[in-house]
DNA sequence: GAAAAACTACTTGAAAACCAGTATTTTTTA
DNA sequence: TAAAAAATACTGGTTTTCAAGTAGTTTTTC
């Protein structure tokens, strides 16, 4: 808050040019934040972030070339001392879990005040945590039966996974990832392991639960 | 319209003393329906279509004894010329599909209008089926991929499917129902086939997608 | 009361999944 | 670059599921 000169470097990701707009006219009034740039799709918004230095990146999660989901994992995984903020017009808990286990840490909902807002990226900022007060109430309600203890899945692993939910078996996914039946026996007894699954049931069952695939 | 001598009888199921009185004075206007009786639990409404001849039930999805989807099976089942319209705050699909499927033949949202009101309880008299506009909008999003070919399954199936989608084998699940594995067996492959299942992943998968368990 | 549907139970054989290890190579991270 | 994590692949054995039938009993329905 005191040093005027280290301003916290924000990058918005909205497809909507309403939306960063009055982002941008609610965050211009604090001046220990700066907006660096506005991007309105995914790519361009990835490509900012090879060649600048950002701190908090407002990500939508409804852009027009890829999942802001998926865009969420890719910042997270190549820049680590970038933090997400989430941001959507509905608070949907199947997602905000998805943002959560993809390293978001931040969510917001599009009504948001700038006083929450500028507490949400100072909090983050600060390597703190912050879910608005409507994203609570979405995620209140089946808080004890997903959240906080879902697995972290490996890129291999989501990727089984998915395909034995599709109903296909081992050796149907050892085809199609060219790889051992053998191997992907040992995946799926290790998402088992993760997931306390006893069986394949209970794997699907949870994985849809957790919103995993 | 036209016998003022026969009019439509109708149950009101709902645990809010508010929504009862807001329905009742709604029908009142109306000389072609008659609201016989109120009750606040499942007990209660079960117990009076027991004695008394009812054509229509408003049945709230909420209630404190038992979920109103059970309510409407066991109404259905028990008395065939009863017919259900579900009546809710939120339009949520899942619900109204399991509604739809176990005999409900209209779904109400509460904001909803005398008109609308009026003329669902008339044409469900009649035998047709009749869904709010703004259900009809929450079901229309995903309409293709579970509604309309959701196979009909039977008591036992849908016992043995719970089961099976909850990680049990068959020889757990031939315990609990104190029936042979060898015919645990046979439901399951009853169930993999009407819902057009090659293994128990799609099995769980279709059964969460089409709301069925 | 007859017909249909649902529930029950079995046989036999094959395929897939599950369990419990070990172990090498590749990639990521500190 | 060394350590950790992830992805790969194997052995060997057990349990469960899948497939394709048959068939008797009970319950619903017309």
């Amino acid at each position: 808050m005191a040093l005027s000169t280290i301003k916290i470097k924000v990058l918005i990701v909205d497809d909507h040019p309403l939306v960063i707009e009055g982002l941008k006219s609610l965050l211009s009034v604090n001046r220990d934040i700066k907006v660096l740039e506005s991007c309105n799709n995914g790519k361009d918004a990835l490509d900012f972030l090879e060649e600048n230095h950002v701190d908090i990146v407002l990500l939508d999660i409804n852009l027009p070339d890829m999942s802001g989901i998926d865009i969420c994992e890719l910042i997270t995984t190549k820049h680590k001392n970038v933090s997400v903020i989430g941001l959507s017009t509905y608070g949907e808990r199947s997602i905000i879990n998805q943002m959560i286990s993809n390293g978001a840490k931040g969510y917001l909902l599009k009504n948001v005040t700038e006083t929450e807002l500028v507490e949400a990226i100072n909090k983050v900022y600060r390597g703190n945590c912050y879910f608005g007060i409507e994203v609570q109430k979405a995620m209140a309600n089946t808080i004890f039966h997903s959240l906080g203890n879902t697995p972290r899945l490996t890129k291999r692993e989501k990727q089984i996974l998915k395909l034995v939910v599709s109903g296909k078996t081992n050796n149907q996914i050892a085809e199609d990832l060219f790889i051992s039946p053998l191997t992907v026996e040992t995946h799926r007894r290790n998402l088992m392991k993760k997931m306390n699954a006893s069986n394949t049931a209970s794997l699907v069952k949870m994985a849809i639960e957790k919103s995993l695939v």
